[in-house]
DNA sequence: CATGAATGAGTATTCATTCAT
DNA sequence: AATGAATGAATACTCATTCAT
């Protein structure tokens, strides 16, 4: 009925919203038609924009890596300390999360979208080895065990923030601080 | 072929270890056939077992729920402080989600399986109450916060020590240390 | 093949003439997809017109009762006396059963179908009340068991005309005959 | 649990009751698991007893057609005028059909069970075929047709007569009086 | 460009039947 | 002789996808 008075990437937009929403809310079941009602447009329409159902998911991967690939180049981490550092991509990586909902879905995903981009984890890790090397992350956990846990932590995080059992910012604040200091009080010296 | 050779419950069980194996490694999209297939029956037979689809999740919760809570009583976490109680229960818990590889899966579950028995996170939580209460842990988070982040580490351990990016030992030191005293490296006073 | 060359409706209408035949001729074991074929369509586009089985069922009687509601609404049974009334009714049922050949499965149709819409029994009822007030009908026998006598014999004569043991004409003629004056030759005064 | 204290003929007695019943209540789509459960065996122990679905049939119609032709044959029906040995047969018939409640299924059974047994129908047909050439039977309808009504007529009433709309000894009644002098009533000479 | 209708290839589930015990 | 467990072949229904309009 109403005939597309609407610009034509923002249908493209649309359905990614919708795509990350539904994904999120009812898992990898989710039907293709389920998108595309919640996107508003019918099945049809969905796959004239995305062929079929592995361009979407390929799509949305690209489309929430590229956000918050943007977020991280913003944040120049290797200009500041590593504590400022992992506080910043803490707080970059929960916003494009929880925008995007996707990678949490990031082991679902289609193979070749399965692998985060390298591009945009190779600055992550590379706040990692820099703390390892500079002394102010702990030696007795391999760098590479530490960034597992950090994105274990994250990955835990956003659907918890999605479904409003923690805020934005509180999760932010309480992944790098328990991340960084640990759970255990700290004797005051 | 072989007909019932296999001593009753077995295949049951049968059943329900390579539910767990085939959701846990293809996801929520694995048909009953796949799941069949692994445990090497019919699907016919799967269905005399578990009626439909919804019961076998089910099913597959309760069982690593009741798993993880015999692990959980055997820890006695009551009786130890809550560094020692974290680390048994962080034991314990990866013991047995990854032996059932459905802790993960916790939130695409049936709805009513969805949510974790609550008597078995009571005593998870009571650590963290306890810690709170006697100074072991900092109060600059809330406990709530705290045990939301200790939750997400596991849920996110897991799948890694599942697709064997870390070892079950490894993965268990590792988010008690971290969980515990953080990333940063420790002043050496 | 030929895509959705057919005007609406007329899919529906197909289908549901395909079904009447079907159930007619092999029964109630007739599958979904014995139906769609002979409707000549899919069984997934069957399952769009009629979301289940039952759905299709009830359609079937809906349409069955629809049309000879119209046939015995045109037939005028109150103007005329109980001999007339009773013949009409009869041409007028035989002829929608055996165009829709739904109303000799009665019995196996789903539960609330299954009983005759009142509104469209009650105009044959009236004819017996009638017939029995005016001393048209006999009074040995009660009026609703002479009503229960009618039917069965319209429900035995309808499959042997759908598979031609009788011709329309023929059923009717001889089901009002038999009705009304028995199979007795009366003595010529 | 009950290990076969009854009698071994028994057994497949009670298959064959629960059969005619269930079919009768539950259509043809009434499964053998069903059958089974009604019969207090299980499907397993049914088919030892009946090879496969047909053979159970088979087996129902004959025993149905069996016990018909015994009361038929006692009833005589060459030894007494039409109008007598129509309501012997009347009751007869009804008696059968609602024991075995097999005969309204007549037209769904299988390929070879499906016509009646000739030499069952003969003695009936000839009873039509007397009345019509001694002249008892009107001649304005072919035999062949009275013969059909009157079928119908017993197989609309058995159904009513089974979901007790209408008692035996009633039904036998009305059928015959219908049958021969009809619904009108008849001038008093 | 968007849609409703259609479909082929699945998916979960059921059924009649078989076998080892 | 009876059963519980198992299964192959169906059956009803769904899904991602395509096309004519």
């Amino acid at each position: 009925m109403t005939r597309s008075t609407v610009p034509r990437d923002h249908v493209r937009a649309r359905i990614l919203d919708a795509a990350a929403s539904v994904l999120a809310e009812h898992g990898e079941r989710a039907g293709m038609t389920d998108i595309a009602r919640a996107a508003g447009v019918t099945a049809a329409t969905l796959h004239r924009h995305f062929p079929d159902r592995e361009a979407l998911l390929r799509s949305l991967y690209e489309t929430a890596f590229a956000d918050l690939g943007e977020r991280l180049a913003a944040a120049r981490l290797d200009t500041v300390p590593t504590e400022e550092a992992i506080a910043r991509m803490t707080r970059a990586t929960i916003a494009a999360i929880s925008r995007y909902r996707a990678l949490g879905l990031l082991d679902q995903g289609p193979e070749d979208a399965r692998r985060v981009d390298p591009r945009l984890v190779a600055p992550l890790r590379e706040v990692f080895e820099r703390g390892a090397a500079d002394g102010s992350l702990r030696r007795d956990l391999p760098v590479h065990t530490l960034a597992e846990l950090y994105f274990s932590l994250l990955e835990g995080v956003v659907p918890r923030v999605v479904r409003h059992r923690m805020g934005v910012e509180e999760a932010g604040t309480a992944v790098t601080a328990l991340f960084l200091t640990g759970a255990l009080a700290r004797p005051t010296p």
